[in-house]
DNA sequence: TCTGAAACTTCCATCCCATGAAACTTTAGT
DNA sequence: ACTAAAGTTTCATGGGATGGAAGTTTCAGA
């Protein structure tokens, strides 16, 4: 009881263990061995390995035959009754897909999630460059076409909240300046889209719109161009006319 | 302790209820409120509270303000991170596009999981005719155009063992007798691609080619079409060129 | 507005199951 | 063959999970 008998670091439950060891996937991590999820989470060998064993009997984790871990269909079939799958996605694909015909860009659909742009769907050809942004990925507000119409459509106060607090600068093009972010955010609430240049990647631009329902941006499409295609004016009317066209299907169902 | 005490039910461990707490949520149920789940999973009220509020804290569900429990975007994320979607989909969607584009019908990517087809992706517009597939549900093999392409790339015995089990018969017109559905799949490696008529929805039929890589099949494309619309020869023609080209992307990667 | 029933949340004494160190087995590299 | 690293199993222990019951909130209907 008096020296030591700290909770030190663990007096946790076995379901925050198991939601700490899914986790571990991501982008750069999706396929790990049981040593380095078990040093990922700082479990020990044999509770990780029960915890990944159970996992795995349940179909949310799959071993490869490489002794690699992976994220299971189990799983994944489960995701993809998220609303964020099964209305946004869902409803938004066939239009994605269109876009992608159209300008043979780098097509993206992102919502807001925890202070962040989180990628809900992109599609990417040959023909287009390549980009860090993944579906299932967060990145920046402020350095990212999607990012900066969802953050204009915020609240005053939540923006605020969000100049509060420090800024990663990915590139020297990235805007930080709090001063300079507001009124880069008013340029975009006037003119119904945003643009980014060289502010998240060297080399190239995007442009992206607001999907709106019922007065609110509950989502944003944009495109990733290579900066000299990056032609204003024929790619907004067409990334408008692709919103509205979600929005509708959005309402329609 | 003497008369009841039996283990009728529950030496249940918690790891393996919270994941089937989180299997409830399926195409017909994607969200559900705490009694619901705690009826679904036959757990007690206290203990599926218990769990939902920690599956709610680590993002895994979110509680809407119509107080009923959805997938939520933590456990979205995580499965974007599935070799299912990461290698399978993100290579595949672009391809999808196309053939969506050019067809104007429906088009679907799946794979076998669990003898079942698994459908990944699906496109869908108003040109096209409504389906049951969506992205994420189970299908039988033998009633789709993409099953039929999943399971006649099998082994004689694992295609033997599915015919020896009870095979659903959703229409008049779908095939279950065994000896049919063997000339069936002969005929579909012999072709190259497979063809259904109304054997899962009156009125419509489908036409599905597979994947190979490295001379196996690892997944079906194929599009679901209005019957006097089945236009074979273009549909195979286009759907084969479609199927390359996902396979070169597969292996460019 | 009031009332009651259903849905949800909290409590807590009991006890079962998760825990993790250690011993053992398998794998892969030399 | 040998060995170090990775993975698996074991088991006594105690702390966390359990679920009945009591308390609280919500909301439909009078």
């Amino acid at each position: 009881m008096s020296p030591a008998r700290v909770d030190s670091g663990a007096p946790t439950a076995l379901l925050e263990r198991a939601m700490e060891v899914l986790s571990c996937f991501d982008p750069k991590h999706s396929a790990l061995t049981l040593t380095e999820l078990a040093e990922l989470t700082k479990l020990p060998m044999s509770t990780c390995h029960r915890i990944v064993g159970t996992l795995e009997q349940g179909g949310f984790l799959s071993k490869g035959s490489d002794r690699k871990f992976r994220v299971g269909t189990k799983l994944w079939t489960i995701a993809q009754h998220a609303p964020l799958s099964e209305r946004l996605r869902e409803s938004a694909l066939p239009t994605l897909a269109r876009l992608y015909e159209e300008t043979g860009e780098n097509v993206t659909l992102a919502v807001l999630d925890r202070g962040q742009a989180l990628y809900v769907d992109r599609l990417v050809g040959e023909r287009s460059i390549p980009t860090i942004s993944r579906a299932g990925g967060h990145l920046p507000l402020h350095t990212t076409g999607v990012g900066k119409v969802l953050l204009a459509y915020q609240s005053e106060k939540a923006i605020e909240q969000y100049l509060a607090q420090p800024l990663p600068k990915p590139t020297p093009q990235s805007i930080t300046q709090p001063d300079a972010l507001r009124r880069d955010l008013a340029e975009v609430r006037k003119n119904g889209y945003s643009i980014t240049r060289q502010e998240m990647t060297r080399g190239s631009g995007s442009i992206a719109v607001p999907i709106m329902r019922n007065g609110r941006c509950v989502a944003a499409v944009g495109v990733i161009v290579h900066l000299n295609r990056l032609d204003t004016n024929r790619l907004v009317s067409t990334l408008t006319d692709a919103a509205a066209s979600i929005a509708a299907e959005l309402d329609g169902h």
